[in-house]
Formats: C-alpha cells, sequence, structure tokens
DNA sequence: GGACCCATGTAAAGGGTTACATGATTTC
DNA sequence: GAAATCATGTAACCCTTTACATGGGTCC
C-alpha cells in the first residue's frame, strides 16, 4: 500500500467510481497516469479493499466501477491516524534559476513568462471550482470540506508563485542591459 | 541526461565541488539522496561533462572534486535554451484532506498543526538564508541571483501554506462539536 | 558509549512515465 | 478527415528511496 493507493481509497470512501474517473479527479493534486492507476486497483481488488463491477455504457466504453469495501475503510481509518510526511516538489525551473548567471535576459525572460503564464491558468481553474462549490462544503463536516481546503491552498500557492514571477520579470526588466561591444565606442 | 544532471552541472558551473556538498546545497530544492546523486556524477565523469580530482583531507575522509568542462557548460547553455517541464508536488496531507469527513476533529487538528510546524520551520529557514545574502545578489548578473530569487520564491510559498493551516486549524476549533450520544441527555 | 557529521559507494525494490494496444462516439 | 473524449489494460524503461557497507572525528 503506497500514499497514492491511500489516495484513491479516499476518493472512494466519498463515492464508487470507475479507474478512469479517478484519475481525472486525482490529477489536480497528485499525477498519475492512467498506466500506474489501473494496475493498483487490480491489486487493492485482489487484497479485499475493494469490489469491482462492471457496467454496460452504449454510447461510451463499458466501465469498471469500483467500491470501498469495510476493511478498505479501516485502512484509511488506521492510515488518518499517522502524521502526513513531508511534501516533495520537482520544478525544472528552480533548477534553471541556478545557472540563471551564465545566460543572457532574454532567454531568462522567455522562461519565467512561460511559467506566469501557467500559473495564471491555474489561479483560473482553481477560482473557477472554488466558486463552483456549495456553501455547506465550506463546512467541516461537509463531505467536499476536504477538496474546498485543497483547492484554496492550490489557489494561495499559485497566486504566491503568480506574485513571485511577476516579481522576477520586472527585476530582468530593470537589469542594465549588456555592453554591445568591448571596445569603447567612438563618434 | 535527467533534470537532476542538469542540476548538478548548473551546481557546478558556479563553483568545483564534492557530490556530498552537491547533495546537501540541491536539497532545499530538488530532494536527491546520496545513492542518486554519485552514481549520477560518475556517469556524467564518462560522457566527458564533468572532470573529477580526488584531494586529500587529514581530520575528514577525502573526497572528490568534480568541476564543469566546456562540453558540460554547452549542455547547460542548450538545456537554458528549452522551456521548463511544469512542476509536480507530491504531498500525503493532500490525500489525506480527500477524506477529512471520516475522522474526528482532533485527527484533523493533529495533522495540520504538525504540518503547520513544518512550515514555520521552512519560514525560518529562509528568512535566515536570504538575511544573510550580500546586496549584490538581489542583482541579474550576480552569480547568487538564481539562489535569491529562489530563497523567495520557497519563502513566498511557506508563507502561503502557513496562513492555510492557520485558516484551516481555526476553522476545525471553530467548527460544532459532535454529538456525545446519540441518546438524548435526561437530568 | 552513543549519536551525529563527514564522505563515498553499490544493490534491490518500489514508484512513475512513456509507449504500445484497442476502439466507438463526438466535435471542428 | 483529424483530433479529442471515454475507457481499460500491459510492458519496458527510467527515477527515486531504502538498505547495506565502511570508517574516522567530534560532541554529550
Amino acid at each position: 500500500m503506497n500514499t497514492l493507493s491511500y489516495g484513491l481509497l479516499a476518493l472512494l470512501a466519498r463515492k464508487r467510481s470507475s479507474g478512469y474517473d479517478l484519475m481525472l479527479r486525482i490529477q489536480p493534486f497528485w499525477q498519475a497516469k492512467h498506466s500506474q492507476i489501473y494496475p493498483l486497483l487490480s491489486r487493492m481488488e485482489e487484497q479485499q479493499l475493494l469490489t469491482a463491477e462492471w457496467v454496460k455504457q452504449t454510447d461510451k466504453p463499458d466501465k469498471k466501477i469500483y467500491a470501498i469495501t469495510p476493511l478498505g475503510e479501516q485502512r484509511l481509518h488506521e492510515w488518518m491516524q499517522m502524521p502526513a510526511s513531508e511534501p516533495v516538489t520537482r520544478d525544472e525551473l528552480v533548477l534553471k534559476a541556478f545557472c540563471l548567471w551564465i545566460t543572457d535576459k532574454d532567454t531568462a525572460l522567455a522562461l519565467f513568462r512561460k511559467r506566469s503564464i501557467f500559473y495564471q491558468e491555474q489561479i483560473h481553474y482553481f477560482e473557477q471550482a472554488i466558486h463552483k462549490m456549495p456553501d455547506e462544503s465550506h463546512q467541516f463536516g461537509s463531505q467536499d470540506f476536504g477538496l474546498y481546503i485543497l483547492r484554496q491552498k492550490a489557489l494561495g500557492t499559485a497566486r504566491s508563485n503568480m506574485e513571485w514571477t511577476t516579481w522576477v520579470i520586472d527585476m530582468l526588466k530593470n537589469a542594465a542591459p549588456p555592453e554591445v561591444s568591448s571596445e569603447p565606442q567612438h563618434h
């Protein structure tokens, strides 16, 4: 049982779903491809943490609906009693920043402008998602309270990072331009 | 050449270092164990991106100092021209939040209080680190500009997340307590 | 005496991505 | 006609962690 497995259990405790649906719901908070999720669900079914049922569809491909078992619920409760391990972030831009000084202003600006667009899209996505949530999800006790606070977290982080890119871009724009030539200009 | 390799190259472009030192410097921004870094450095030496030299020490174990080659510098420049891929974060607390509603207030509070301490420590670490940096590192063109803006980014994110935990903890504390018993109390 | 820091490495196992494989329906 | 969405699965490869292995010096 790895962390992602518990995440899938957590989503299934809320409502029975297909692997495809779980993938879409977990994506904004934990990147995982279908090729990782489908085998995990199978293994969890073998371990009696889940039950599976095929549901026929006419317009779309048939789907396999998973539901959590009492044993799965028990494991979830046990997991919730343990402290959460520390978050891990991997960001290529961070490593590129280490050697910003070897590059020119325009290359640097291109990197941060692209990232700025990414954060802007994140802000938009989470603002919309939060806006659509009913008021009862803002209360502890609601089944959607967790999702609500997670979206607020993601929005806050995206805004903070967006401000950071703006700040960096401004510094880059105001930086002294490099010497055009090593020789002094005569006229 | 994976992303971590470029990160190590980026640090080595700044100054020649041992694998152990690279590990310590990259840790705050990209989690990687020594068991991953040492073999990577060896492979990069084979590929002529780095040169290695043993330096004898009397009080401490001997160390292997790596330096970037012109070929390594060329690869770094090429990498800087490519857009940075999107950041990936994996946070167990996020998955636990999905099923907050199956648990009680105290369990939830314990999770967020622990995380709050983590963010507080991060804020302290990055504040100190920024405070110690010389003023010239605040300018694009300085070799430490990248490190300076990264620490500002990390500080901003940690503060945003700290505020978030405080907000969640307050909501939890103010939440209606659960019924003590399913039977009405007589007196 | 035990724990921690310095310093390097290998091996095994687990986590995650990319590619391969299929196929109907809908949208541009 | 091409691309995207829905839907599931396997196989190969790469990335990352944990564990094994060594050994001197310092601090409590």
